[in-house]
RNA sequence: CGCGGAGUGGAGCAGUUCGGUAGCUCGUCGGGCUCAUAACCCGAAGGUCGUAGGUUCAAAUCCUGCCUCCGCAACCA
């Protein structure tokens, strides 16, 4: 029987399709399940999607269609994707499965049997028409931030999962194991959420319908978060009948998330399982997030970091080692195209497979593809040699710590020193030699070795790719891991294939404008068909007459301190001053709103936002994820009434 | 004083644990080679390591203050 390895990637929450973030997550895992495979291991990757919750069903209403109708929808996009990107999962678990929500019910049960789980009151504020429970932190203004209207101080039964009692565990599971990755993670964690004590959680919901009822109390819903994180053991049987690898798979060697999760996976989820006297997986990953120019990504940017866009155009290889070169350990890593076609320039096409090109060309002009048989070696030889089956050892251990971004770049360094072999050796002379054809064979046969030896280690990250270098270098079926820590395994007269470039080099100011003229041509659509709003209820004129607009001019403009988006303005109503605090500072520097003139909803009962008094309204536009403000004719009057 | 991360040649980063000649990739410039995908190889220029102090024989590295940026939280009236 050989060792197994169990490695997941967090559920993705369908709410809409899939973006670039989802795929780094999961091509990681991928290359991760790919490289153990190879080690012999016996692999379950894991992977799915949490369907559950009230988002979902509100996505689902806007679209006219059942909760599950809409889901479906999603997941099969989720699904094609994977398969595009040659995502090798051995499993897929749906939260919206039989055997998942029999799982969680029976996990919800136990829990409680054994008092994990308690019957206790939530309080909150309620919002009698709209059937919702809000936080203080969610009311707008004090009032529900749905309809507006007044809520009141209400309580209801909910259940609450006991994570207090398990403080102490967590702290020692963050502090004194090396359970969470990486280790920056684990202050962060313990200041925020652990140190002064796990509060309770309430894992049940009245208000939420599209979820797994709690199976003693069914008006209940199971929360979300328990609901997901339960998929990576139901997934594998426990507690359900439909699978039976529990016992085999479970601890899981490594549970991969992106960093905004990792508070979920590295508290509740050690604890729940604690509750349930299950061990913990071995290890938590959280990685950084690809951002673009330093931003977050965000939908305006569309089909450019569309994976499929990029796929199709570049290849999936290469936009699968580009996202996993360029990803530095813990940290973000930043996006963009220039960033993406550079690095697929300079690793993969220069280096990789003009080294592959170069070689194969050689051994086809100077021996017309087969090698002989005899050798004459170097000193030269033995530091690439080293080198190269050396580069295993190194691999194997940045696949376990998750340094994936090093992994490749300790493997393009064994490339690059091939590269400088051959000018070392300069097989191109020696060709010209009959005397110096043993000399030249073994030039060549390290360079084939090489390749053969760094090409079967990408294989875990390009595996539509790799075996097309080994059609190349008549590699055969030798390009397996076990032979990928010694030299000398291609046989002496190996015969080579001449064949298609494997990296295209990429133009890069031409691509950069086709890829600028697809933004243009599609932002626009997107605009018109995702973010027009419905129009609202039909009103009477009396109560718009209820909302005074007034014409104001804005006097001052400062950021609010210790905000990121308020703007504190002073506006003259026509009446004299007044503050108005404006959300408006990502779009607008202060000074260029100075002197403006604006409309002003004159009559918004006041309101404190960051500490600071604001005194009415500016009324903007929205456009997409941008704002913008309605500057009106100069000419019109501070403090003139809008009718 | 909410929590955390980061500021290093034009760009992106390593180095900071355990002080001791500042390194890598890309870009730029010069040279070499011609087997190869205008690819490859060599060399050079370019940094007072955010800032002000402190400790020390010696600070990117340790200490203190400050500034800026980013994420979380809060906030788009």
């Amino acid at each position: 029987m050989s060792e197994t390895f169990y490695i997941t990637t967090p559920i993705y929450y369908p709410s809409g399709n899939p973006h670039i973030g989802h795929c780094y997550t999961t091509v990681a895992c991928d290359s991760i399940a790919r490289y153990k495979r190879m080690q012999g291991k016996d692999v379950m990757f894991l992977t799915g999607t949490d369907e559950h919750g009230a988002k979902i069903q509100q996505k689902a209403e806007e679209q006219g269609l059942t909760p599950q109708q809409y889901v479906d929808g999603i997941v099969a996009n989720f699904k094609r994707l994977w398969s595009f990107m040659g995502i090798s999962y051995d499993r897929y678990v749906r939260t919206t499965d039989p055997y998942h929500i029999e799982t969680v019910q029976n996990i919800f049960k136990k829990l409680y049997d054994k008092g994990y789980i308690y019957k206790g009151t939530y309080r909150g504020k309620y919002c009698v028409p709209c059937e919702s429970f809000w936080t203080e932190t969610q009311l707008v203004d004090g009032k529900c931030p749905d309809c507006g209207r007044d809520v009141i101080e209400a309580e209801e039964e909910a259940y609450f999962l006991k994570l207090s009692v398990m403080t102490d565990r967590i702290i020692d599971l963050l502090k004194n194991t090396d359970y969470l990755r990486p280790e920056s993670r684990v202050n962060e964690m313990i200041n925020n959420f652990v140190k002064d004590g796990l509060e309770d959680l309430c894992i049940s919901r009245t208000t939420v319908k599209w979820g797994i009822p709690v199976p003693f109390d069914e008006k209940h819903t199971v929360y979300v978060w328990l609901d997901a994180l339960i998929n990576y053991i139901s997934a594998l049987g426990y507690e359900n009948n439909t699978y039976n690898d529990f016992e085999k798979y479970w601890p899981a060697n490594i549970h991969m998330t992106a960093k905004e999760i990792v508070r979920f996976h590295s508290i509740v989820w050690p604890a729940i399982l604690m509750m349930l006297d299950i061990p913990v997986a071995n290890r938590l990953y959280g990685h950084g997030w690809i951002t673009f120019n330093g931003a977050k990504m965000s939908k305006s940017l569309g089909n450019v970091v569309d994976p499929f866009v990029l796929g199709e155009r570049y290849g999936v290889d290469a936009v699968r080692y580009q996202m996993l070169r360029d990803m530095p350990y813990g940290a973000d890593s930043n996006f963009s195209n220039e960033i993406m076609i550079g690095r697929i320039n300079t690793d993969l096409a220069n280096d990789l497979g003009n080294l592959v090109s170069r070689t194969v060309a050689m051994a086809d002009k100077y021996f017309g593809g087969t090698l002989i048989r005899d050798r004459e070696k170097e000193a030269v030889d033995d530091e690439l040699i080293n080198m190269a089956v050396a580069l295993r050892d190194t691999v194997d251990k940045c696949i376990d710590d998750c340094t994936l971004n090093v992994a490749l770049a300790e493997i393009f360094k064994v490339i690059s020193r091939a590269n400088k072999y051959i000018d070392e050796t300069t097989p191109w002379i020696l060709g010209k030699d009959e005397s110096r054809k043993a000399r030249l064979a073994s030039v060549l046969y390290t360079l084939l070795e090489t390749i053969r030896i760094t090409s079967t280690l990408l294989s875990a990250f390009m595996p539509n790719t790799m075996p097309k270098v080994w059609e190349q270098i008549g590699a055969g079926d030798s390009a397996v891991y076990e032979n990928a820590d010694k030299f000398g395994v291609l046989p002496l007269d190996v015969t080579v294939k001449k064949g298609d470039i494997i990296f295209p080099r990429i133009d890069v100011d031409k691509e950069i404008e086709e890829l600028n003229e697809i933004i243009r041509s599609s932002a626009p659509k997107e605009e018109e068909k995702a973010d027009l709003v419905p129009i609202s209820e039909l009103i009477g004129i009396e109560d718009f007459g209820k909302v005074d607009l007034r014409i104001a001019c804005i006097k001052t403009a400062e950021k609010v301190k210790k905000s990121k988006k308020l703007l504190r303005l002073i506006l003259d109503d026509g009446f004299g001053e007044r503050q108005v605090v404006s959300g408006i500072a990502p779009w607008y520097a202060p000074e260029d709103l100075i002197g403006k003139k604006i409309i002003l909803v004159a009559n918004l009962k006041p309101a404190t936002l960051c500490g600071t008094e604001s005194n009415g309204m500016i009324v903007a536009a929205s456009v997409g994820e941008d704002c913008k403000v309605i500057f009106v004719d100069d000419s019109i009057p501070c403090g003139s009434k809008l009718s």
